[in-house]
DNA sequence: CATGGTTTCGAGGCTGTATCGAAAGTGAAC
DNA sequence: GTTCACTTTCGATACAGCCTCGAAACCATG
């Protein structure tokens, strides 16, 4: 119904109605009622409905990537970048409209069609993981398995945004809190968490 | 096909085929060959799919549950207790054939049809939350947010197995890693983390 | 206004959900 | 052995949603 371009219009009212309804319930038809077009126009925009949410993930990834891209040539102790990231992340996932791990779950059934999303995701686990390393080599964490580390740490923020959407609260307060317990595990005993948090 | 009850072989059935599948793509007619019956037939033991989902979610709920009911009525210093119900809930979760996460969001957007799900979910977060309580009030935990704090602890269980199912561990390493940061996060600083790890 | 590219839609095939009523199976009572 | 009530199974069918296709409407440019 509204001007500007149909492709931008379908995903943010795909967003929303992924979000409200979930994914499966949302139905071509609904959505392209929401952007005041017929069913079966959606399909000169999308192949199918999986290229929307492909198209909707694709945005999504780009935000931690670039987060963890511009931590890691910043400045700052490995528990400080790690906080910030995971703040950064929680808070960003939060504010979706959509649940994230909905889309996650469809991408993983598919991993052709969504390779692009599988090769974003392995970019990110592989520079959080380096991260990790880097902080284990230098003694300001704890000495764990980084892959293992990283792995918790997008399945806390990733999860996180599962009850969030439930039980809505204040996202910054919420990322603060995450990025503590996650972080404040993976510290190595000397240095503490707290100065940490209030730092970043 | 085989002898036993039909309502468990249907169970036993929908629990492979929801994770090798995932649930929107495991239809009724498949699941009733897999047991050996007219897709029709099925609706003689359940009134439609998602009752199969909520019969199946009913019995994966009990583990948490009684986990932690064992663990408050036993001895141990808190950060103990939570440290064994992370390691025995990730197990647990680890072990199941499917996704509790998506099962956890059909639930999460029909309240009346899975009431008795958020019951005990409820349930198990009040558990969880007034045992972080306790730590915090004892001094064995840091001071934060037991609700927040307990919500953290189960997005993070309920995470792991998110990529866990794609990335296949050995479930007990990935329990202990995931509850020595989580659990680790929230220990006052007097106390070791890794000392909890091998007492458990 | 003719031409060619862009955008929209209605009709229809196909698959999956769920209902319904009929048929088949089962066993206890006579 | 037949009857009867109860349980279990299924085929037919309505209905909704996905997606395709071809035709029509739209629109810019010469």
């Amino acid at each position: 119904m509204a001007a500007g371009d149909p492709i931008e219009e379908v995903l943010i009212a795909a967003g929303r109605l992924f979000g409200q309804l979930g994914v499966e319930a949302t139905t071509m038809s609904k959505l392209a009622a929401e952007v005041g077009l017929g069913q079966s126009s959606l399909y000169y925009y999308f192949r199918n409905r999986d290229e929307v949410v492909a198209a909707l993930v694709a945005r999504a990834n780009v935000v931690p990537l670039e987060l963890i891209e511009g931590l890691v040539h910043g400045d700052g102790i490995v528990p400080l970048k790690l906080y910030r990231f995971v703040r950064g992340d929680v808070e960003a996932l939060c504010g979706l409209p959509f649940d994230i791990n909905e889309i996650h779950r469809i991408a993983g059934r598919q991993r052709d069609r969504f390779a692009d999303y599988w090769q974003e995701r392995a970019l990110l686990d592989r520079r959080l993981t380096s991260l990790v390393r880097a902080g284990v080599r230098d003694g300001s964490l704890r000495d764990i398995d980084p892959r293992l580390a990283s792995a918790t740490i997008l399945a806390s923020d990733e999860g996180t945004q599962n009850w969030f959407r439930l039980r809505p609260q204040p996202a910054r307060r919420v990322a603060d809190a995450v990025a503590r317990i996650t972080i404040g595990g993976l510290v190595a005993p000397g240095i503490d968490i707290d100065e940490i948090a209030s730092e970043a």
